[in-house]
DNA sequence: ATTATCTATAGATCTATAGATAATGC
DNA sequence: ATTATCTATAGATCTATAGATAATGC
């Protein structure tokens, strides 16, 4: 993104936009295109073919997982640091998790359910590494780590844990009157330690 | 499946094939024909639709999972009768997980690895439901939640982990170097309690 | 008679290239 | 001069329908 033209950037917007109101299948040149009152040809002259402007979108989706993710890391270590006993299930405000893995399954599942077509692009399908921006993928995994204490099996387990569920959510798999937020919190507590 | 006749099941084994052969997105109408050695108009003899041919290799997907997990399920009831003491760490034999969640997790994953690209069509979309048997659904997800005593947060929590495990397992998310085992480990051994 | 197949074809798409034209920046 | 756009078009696909033909089962 960052080494984009400012047309380039306008059209990785555009593009993004398009798979967030339609789904990944919806990003095509030629919808594309008519979204940016262009003709699809004229957009090969921005981006060498369709993967290219995918890959894009994925690396912004990627990167924005990685600053919500950052986040609330941070509103964490503010709220922990103003809590003098610490974080027990007795600290938890309305809107304030009880632990930093709580808090980042809650920005996890908010982030992706803010733009769940986004989400799935940039997970369904093996990551263009190729593409991406050096340490982007590696910079979104850092909080999951960070709170597992580099306990990279248990980090993993975490990942997984919150893209099923997200997964799943997504596409409608769980009942509809399903408690969500109870089954975010049974795991999340138990994969807690 | 059961009410389709001698050839409509044919043919669904034939999509199944070629969705296991190339993925989801290969099982076109016209591939389906050439696999069977007919022309693809034949098909709307037996099937009004791709979806209706979708559908069936769906409800296949799913019903191999239950009986997966249903038969690991049967595996551990003889061996854990077979064992004087339970189920401890010490219990656990080469092929023989310690607790029940472990054995239905190592079915679960060896399912879904043994077919990859049917599971991603029996799981990475809407389910057709309005074109499954009657109570298949409920059937693949009853050896979990058994699993779990019918804590049905609990049950979705271990849900979501195994499919996020498999999900990114499949799509090369996961380091080449990676340690799946132990992650896998990790997760169902916080998840058990 | 019914069933399975075929040919022919309509009607939509898609990605991507070639080469012309207009607009912008020296 | 360079850049962004356009038109025209090649070359692949896809799904699905209509109507003809061959084979099978009474």
């Amino acid at each position: 993104m960052s080494r984009l033209t400012p047309r380039g950037r306008e059209i990785v917007l555009a593009a993004r936009a398009l798979v967030e109101e339609s789904g990944p299948a919806a990003l095509t040149m030629r919808a594309l295109a008519d979204h940016l009152g262009i003709k699809a040809p004229s957009l090969y002259k921005h981006f060498p073919d369709k993967a290219a402007v995918e890959a894009e979108v994925i690396a912004l989706g990627l990167l924005e997982t990685a600053e919500a993710l950052e986040a609330a890391e941070e509103r964490f270590a503010r709220s922990a640091s103003s809590a003098p006993f610490g974080s027990g299930p007795t600290g938890a405000a309305a809107d304030e998790p009880g632990t930093l893995l709580a808090a980042l399954a809650r920005a996890y599942r908010a982030d992706a359910l803010a733009h769940p077509h986004v989400y799935l692009l940039a997970t369904e399908r093996p990551l263009p590494r190729h593409a991406l921006p050096e340490g982007l993928e590696a910079r979104a995994a850092m909080p999951l780590m960070r709170a597992c204490d580099f306990d990279v099996d248990r980090a993993r387990a975490v990942w997984a844990f919150a893209h099923g569920m997200v997964s799943l959510e997504i596409h409608g798999r769980f009942p509809d009157d399903a408690d969500l937020a109870a089954a975010w919190r049974a795991g999340v507590r138990t994969l807690e330690r």
